[in-house]
DNA sequence: CGGATTTGTTTAGTACACTAATGATTATGG
DNA sequence: CCATAATCATTAGTGTACTAAACAAATCCG
C-alpha cells in the first residue's frame, strides 16, 4: 500500500478522500504557517515603516552591506522584479540608496543609509517579540527550522 | 544565557549578528519553504486552469459541497475580501456557481458545477507528482505538517 | 414594532510575487 | 573588432492577500 499524502493516522487505508482532503496537504499547513507568523509581525513592524519582506531585504543588507539587487534576490529567493518596485519603496522610506554600480552600470548598488543602519538598533528587539507572541520554544522552532531548511533544498532539487 | 532566534550552533553566545541573521530567521524560512512549494505545483496546476490559492478552495468544496464564502474563509484561514475576486474567477472558469442562499440572503453560496465535481479525477494524481519531485518521503513530511500544525495553533493562540 | 447592532460580502487601495517582454550594458568568439 | 550572446534591471500584466470602508440583510432589544 502506498501512502501518497501525509495524513495524521498511520494505520488504516489511504482513502481517495485522504489523498485530497485539505488537513493533510503539507503545502496548505505551509500556506497558512507562513501567513500566520508573518501577520505576526505586522504590528511590530508597522511603527518602523516596514512590511515582512522589506524587513527581510533590510536584514540582508545588515549582513553585507552594498549589495546588488541579483545579489539580494539569491539571498532572498526573490525574483529581481519583485525586489524591483520593494527596494524603490525603501528608497522612498530613507532607509536605502540606489545607485548604479561604476564598474558595470547593469547591476543597481542598494546601499544602507545612515537612518537604515540605524533601524538596526531598533530592529534588535523584534525577535524576541515574535517569539514571545508566538509562545513556542526555541528549541521547537530551531527543529522547526531545520525541516524547513530540508524542504527548501528538496525544492532546490527538485525544480 | 537566553537565546532569541534559533541558531544551527547549540553552544556559544547569540551575539547581536546571529540575533539578527537572515538564516536563523524562522519566518524566512517559512516564507522561502511556502514559496518554493507553491512554486512546485504551478506547472502541475497550469494544465487544469488552477492557481494553488484556487485549488485549495476546490479541495474545501471537495469535502463539502455548497459552503459560503465565510465558511471557506474560516476552513482556508483566508479574509472574505481575498477570497470574493478569486471566487469571480473560479466561476469564470465553470468550476463553481455563486448564488445568494435563501434563507440568508447576505450569504453567496459557492457550489461545484459537474465541470468542478469532474476536475477532482484529475486531481487525484496532483498529491503523488508533487511528492515526487520535492523528493522527501512521507514521514518526514507528515512531521513537518504536525509541526507547522503546532505553529498555526501558536499564531491563533498569540493573535 | 422599529431603531441600533451585528453579520456577510464586496469594493478600494496598497503591497507582494510570479512570468514574459523590454532595454541597456557587458562579455564572447569568429 | 564587431556581431552575437549573455546578464542585469525594469516594466507590464495577472493573481493573491491584507486593511478599511461601504452596503445590505438579519438579529437584538427596548
Amino acid at each position: 500500500m502506498t501512502e501518497l499524502t501525509t495524513r495524521s493516522e498511520t494505520a488504516g487505508p489511504a482513502t481517495s478522500d485522504d489523498l485530497l482532503a485539505l488537513e493533510n496537504q503539507v503545502c496548505f499547513a505551509l500556506a497558512v504557517a507562513a501567513r500566520g507568523v508573518i501577520g505576526l509581525y505586522r504590528p511590530i513592524l508597522e511603527p518602523l515603516g516596514l512590511t515582512h519582506p522589506q524587513y527581510l531585504v533590510m536584514l540582508a543588507l545588515w549582513q553585507r552591506n552594498p549589495r546588488t539587487v541579483r545579489d539580494l534576490g539569491e539571498a532572498l529567493q526573490l525574483e529581481p522584479a519583485t525586489l524591483s518596485p520593494l527596494l524603490k519603496r525603501l528608497e522612498a522610506q530613507g532607509y536605502v540608496t540606489r545607485h548604479r554600480n561604476a564598474r558595470d552600470e547593469r547591476a543597481l548598488d542598494v546601499a544602507l543609509t545612515d537612518e537604515g543602519r540605524a533601524l538596526r538598533e531598533r530592529a534588535l528587539d523584534i525577535p524576541p517579540q515574535v517569539v514571545d507572541r508566538l509562545g513556542m520554544s526555541l528549541d521547537e522552532l530551531g527543529v522547526l527550522r531545520d525541516h524547513l531548511t530540508e524542504v527548501i533544498d528538496a525544492v532546490r532539487a527538485g525544480a
